[in-house]
DNA sequence: GCTATAGGCGCG
DNA sequence: ACCGCGCCTATAGC
C-alpha cells in the first residue's frame, strides 16, 4: 500500500456556481502540494495555465500510489480529470482507489458532522489548526495567484499545512475504520465517490432550443391562465395594488377575504410640495420655463462668485403636493365562503390547527393565511371552478423559476441576478452538477447547483425534454432503475419471507394489501380492481387508490394518527391499515423494534450524552444513541423533548429509527452498483468515448451513450451489474449474508430515450 | 441591500 | 401528526 496524499491550491475564478472549477479555461493548479507515506513533501508553484498545463508532476507523483488520499477528494478528481485525465483514469484502472478523509471524518462520526472541514477533522488527531491568513485573502476575493506564493506554499506543505493535517486525519481515520470493521464498506463508497466525481465532471447536457421553446410555451401559457384569473379580481381593487400570485398572503386574501398591505403615494404630514427652478423677477418668483424674454432685464442675478452675473435660480414650492410611498390596506371580500362549503371541507381551514391554516396571518394580525397550495386548491375544485386554473398556474410558475431561468433586477433596471436551474447551463450546453457525499444523516446523496434530484417527474412537466444526448440525433439517454429498492431492502434485512415472496412473484401490493383489510381473496380483489369488465371495478379502482399513500407514510413509520392526517382517513381506518400490516408482514414490522431496542443500549453509554443550548439560554441534556448496520455504517438517533402520559420526557423518533437504516442501505446498494458501474466504464475506456455515466438519483443511474445499439447494450449490462450488486457485496462484506442479500433478487429496469422524458425499455 | 425564516413544492 | 433532501418566493428586520 502506498499513500499519496494530494492537495491542491488553484486559480479560483467563481464560473457557473462553482467557486474554483476546471471547466473554467482561466483556471489552473496554481500550486499541488503531495506526499508519499511518511516521505517528505513536495510542492510545484505554477505562474501560468500553460505552466501548469505541461507539468508532468502529477503523472510524477501518481506513479506509485495505490491509495489517492484528499480532503474532499471530489474536488481533487475535477482537477485531475480536467489536466491529468490519462494518469488519473490510468491509476483507477489499475486498480487505484481514494480515500476521502473528509468523508471518513463524515462516516465515523455516523453522519453527524457534514461537510467536517480539513481543520476541525485534523485537530481531533492531533494535527494542528492551520494558519488562516490564506483563508481571509480568499474571502475578500484575491486571487489565488495574487497570494503571496511563499504564504500559499506555508499553507499548503509548511508543517502546520494541508498536506500534513490530511496525512494525520488519514492514517488515524484508517486505523479507526479498520477496528470499528467499516473498512470495506468505506471502500465501497469510495468508488461510488470517484463515480459521481466522474458523472459530475461529464456533467448532462441540455438542449437549449428545447429549453427554449418549451419555456416560451409555459410563459405564454401562464400568461393566459394570469389574464383569466385577473378578470376576476376585485372591480375596487386600487391601480397601485400589483396583485402577485405568487405571494401566498396575496392569494389567500383573494380567495377567503382579509386585508392586504400594499404600496401608495402619500403626502406628507404636514404636507411638502414638489420644487420647481424659478427666477426672481421683483421680488416674484416666475418658474424657470415660464419667464418672458422681457422680464430677463430685472431678474437677480449673482452678485459675486463664480457664478457672477448669471441669473439666480431658486427652488421654490410649486402647489403640486410631494408624495411618498406610504402603506395602505386593501380589504379582499373573497371568492370563497367557508359557511358555503360542506362542514367536513371548511373545518379543513377553519379549526384550531386544521391542515390548511398557516401559522402567518394577514396585515391585521388576525386573519390566518390559508393555504392556496396544491392540496388546498385540489379540496376547492370540487367546489368551485378557479381552483383548476391557479394550481396550473402555480405548476408552470414553479417550472419556470426552478428550472429555466428568472432574472432579477435592481431599481436601475440593471439585471442583479440570475436564478433558476438554466443559469448553470457552460457554453457547450453542459450543466455540471454537484453530487454531495456528506450532506445527509442518511448517508444518502444530495444534489445541488443545480440540484438534478429533483425534476419533475415525466407526464408531470416538459423540463426533462431538454435533457437529451450530448451525441446528437443519434445519441440516447439511459435510466436504470431498481425496482422498489426500499421495500426490497425491507424484506431482505427482516427476512420477511412473505413480503419477499410477494414482492418476487409480481403481487400488486395496493391489492393485496387491501384483500388482507377486506379479508378478501387476493385474486378476487385484484380482478375487482384491475378488470374493467367487474362490476366493481369503479370502487375498488377507487380503494386501491386510497390505500397507496397509507402504505408510503406507513413505511415511513407513521402511526395512526400520523396516517390519519396525512392520507385524511378516519384513525380507525389507518389503525385497521397498521395491523393488517403487521399481520400479513410480521417481520418487516417487527424490525424496528430490533433497531430501537440497539438505540437505547448505544444512547445509555456514558459517550451517549449530550447537552445543548436552548432557545432561552438554558443547557439541555438529550442522549444520542446508533444502529450498526452489517456494513459498518451507523446510523445516529438524537432525543427530543415529548409528552408521555402527560410527562415530560426524552425519546428517540419511532419514524426516523424506522426511516434512517433503510434509505441509507438501500443508498448504500445503489452507491455501491455506482461503484461497479464506473470501475466497468473505466477498465473499457468508456468504450472509446462512446458510454458516460451522468448522474444518479437515490435508485437509478444515468448515462449517455453515443446511439441507441450502445445504449441497448449498456442498459442491460448496469442493470445486471445493479441486480448483482447485493450478492457482490456479500463477497466483500460476508455480514450481509445474514441479511439475505445474496438471495434476495434486487430487480433493476434498463430503459433509454432520445431524451429524460421519452424513454422505452431497452 | 442583506440575512434569516416560513411556507411551499420538486424528487425518491 | 410522515423520512431524506435543495431551492424557489415572500416577508420581516436590520
Amino acid at each position: 500500500m502506498s499513500f499519496g496524499v494530494v492537495d491542491l491550491e488553484t486559480q479560483n475564478n467563481p464560473h457557473l456556481g462553482h467557486l474554483s472549477s476546471p471547466h473554467c479555461e482561466q483556471n489552473y493548479i496554481v500550486a499541488p502540494g503531495w506526499a508519499i507515506n511518511d516521505g517528505p513533501v513536495g510542492h510545484c508553484y505554477f505562474n501560468s495555465r500553460e505552466e501548469a498545463d505541461s507539468s508532468l508532476w502529477f503523472d510524477e507523483f501518481i506513479k506509485d500510489v495505490t491509495i489517492l488520499v484528499a480532503h474532499n477528494a471530489t474536488f481533487e478528481i475535477h482537477w485531475f480529470l480536467g489536466r491529468h485525465k490519462e494518469a488519473f483514469l490510468a491509476f483507477i484502472k489499475r486498480g487505484g482507489k481514494v480515500f476521502c478523509t473528509q468523508y471518513a471524518e463524515y462516516l465515523l462520526t455516523h453522519q453527524v458532522d457534514q461537510y467536517p472541514s480539513l481543520e476541525d477533522t485534523a485537530v481531533k488527531y492531533g494535527g494542528t489548526k492551520k494558519i488562516d491568513e490564506v483563508k481571509i485573502l480568499w474571502e475578500q476575493g484575491v486571487k489565488t495567484s495574487e497570494i503571496d506564493p511563499e504564504l500559499l506554499i506555508r499553507y499548503l506543505v509548511g508543517p502546520e499545512g494541508d498536506i500534513e493535517n490530511t496525512r494525520i486525519a488519514c492514517f488515524n481515520q484508517y486505523r479507526l475504520l479498520e477496528e470499528r470493521g467499516m473498512l470495506q464498506m468505506f471502500w465501497l463508497r469510495m468508488d461510488s465517490l470517484v463515480f459521481n466525481a466522474v458523472s459530475t465532471f461529464h456533467g448532462l447536457y441540455v438542449d437549449m432550443e428545447v429549453a427554449e421553446r418549451n419555456h416560451k410555451e409555459q410563459l405564454v401559457r401562464a400568461d393566459v391562465i394570469r389574464q383569466q384569473i385577473k378578470a376576476m379580481l376585485p372591480a375596487d381593487l386600487p391601480t397601485e395594488f400589483e396583485f402577485n400570485f405568487g405571494s401566498g398572503y396575496h392569494m389567500s386574501a383573494f380567495l377567503f377575504g382579509g386585508p392586504v398591505k400594499y404600496d401608495k403615494k402619500v403626502p406628507y404630514d404636514p404636507p411638502k410640495f414638489e420644487k420647481v427652478d424659478s427666477y426672481e423677477v421683483l421680488g416674484k418668483f416666475i418658474p424657470v420655463d415660464q419667464i418672458e424674454p422681457s422680464q430677463m432685464m430685472n431678474v437677480t442675478i449673482y452678485k459675486s462668485g463664480k457664478n457672477k452675473g448669471i441669473p439666480k435660480v431658486f427652488p421654490i414650492d410649486s402647489d403640486v403636493p410631494k408624495l411618498k410611498w406610504g402603506d395602505d390596506v386593501y380589504n379582499f371580500k373573497g371568492l370563497v365562503d367557508f359557511a358555503d362549503l360542506p362542514s367536513h371541507v371548511s373545518s379543513q381551514y377553519l379549526d384550531k390547527r386544521a391542515e390548511f391554516r398557516g401559522k402567518q396571518t394577514l396585515s391585521d394580525g388576525i386573519t390566518p393565511v390559508y393555504s392556496t397550495g396544491k392540496d388546498s386548491l385540489d379540496l376547492l375544485a370540487n367546489f368551485v371552478a378557479f381552483a383548476k386554473p391557479l394550481k396550473e398556474l402555480a405548476q408552470l410558475d414553479k417550472d419556470n423559476s426552478t428550472y429555466y431561468l428568472v432574472q432579477e433586477y435592481n431599481a436601475k433596471g440593471e439585471p442583479k441576478k440570475t436564478k433558476g436551474m438554466l443559469q448553470y447551463v457552460g457554453p457547450d450546453g453542459i450543466i455540471h452538477h454537484s453530487l454531495n457525499g456528506c450532506a445527509t444523516v442518511t448517508t444518502r446523496l444530495s444534489s445541488s447547483t443545480p440540484n438534478l434530484q429533483n425534476l419533475p417527474r415525466e407526464g408531470t412537466s416538459t423540463v426533462k425534454e431538454m435533457f437529451s444526448s450530448r451525441f446528437g440525433k443519434d445519441g440516447r439517454i439511459v435510466e436504470v432503475d431498481y425496482t422498489a429498492l426500499e421495500v426490497v431492502d425491507i424484506a431482505a434485512a427482516s427476512g420477511d419471507r412473505n413480503l419477499l415472496d410477494q414482492l418476487l412473484s409480481g403481487t400488486d401490493m395496493h391489492c393485496y394489501r387491501l384483500a388482507g383489510k377486506l379479508k378478501e381473496p387476493y385474486e378476487v380483489v385484484l380482478d375487482k380492481a384491475t378488470n374493467k369488465e367487474n362490476p366493481a371495478y369503479k370502487e375498488y379502482k377507487e380503494l386501491r387508490t386510497q390505500i397507496k399513500p397509507q402504505a408510503f407514510a406507513a413505511q415511513y413509520g407513521a402511526s395512526a394518527h400520523g396516517i390519519s392526517f396525512a392520507t385524511g382517513c378516519s384513525i380507525e381506518d389507518a389503525q385497521a391499515f397498521l395491523d393488517t400490516e403487521a399481520a400479513l408482514f410480521p417481520q418487516a414490522t417487527a424490525f424496528k423494534q430490533l433497531i430501537r431496542k440497539e438505540v437505547e443500549i448505544t444512547g445509555s453509554l456514558p459517550e451517549g450524552l449530550h447537552r445543548e443550548c436552548t432557545d432561552e439560554g438554558m443547557w439541555s441534556i438529550y442522549r444520542r444513541g446508533y444502529y450498526r448496520a452489517p456494513g459498518g455504517t451507523c446510523y445516529s438517533f438524537r432525543q427530543y423533548a415529548t409528552r408521555k402520559n402527560g410527562q415530560q420526557t426524552m425519546d428517540y423518533k419511532d419514524t426516523q429509527i424506522s426511516n434512517y437504516p433503510i434509505q441509507g442501505e438501500s443508498s448504500f446498494i445503489v452507491q455501491s452498483a455506482c461503484g461497479r458501474v464506473l470501475r466497468w466504464l473505466v477498465a473499457n475506456d468508456f468504450f472509446g468515448g462512446a458510454v458516460l455515466c451522468i448522474n444518479t438519483v437515490h435508485d437509478a443511474i444515468y448515462l449517455d451513450c453515443i446511439n441507441e445499439e450502445w445504449a441497448r447494450y449498456v442498459g442491460k449490462y448496469v442493470a445486471w451489474l445493479m441486480a448483482d450488486t447485493p450478492r457482490y457485496m456479500c463477497e466483500l462484506i460476508p455480514a450481509y449474508k445474514e441479511w439475505g442479500y445474496d438471495t434476495t433478487p434486487f430487480p433493476a429496469v434498463p430503459e433509454f430515450g432520445l431524451n429524460m422524458m421519452s424513454k422505452e425499455h431497452c
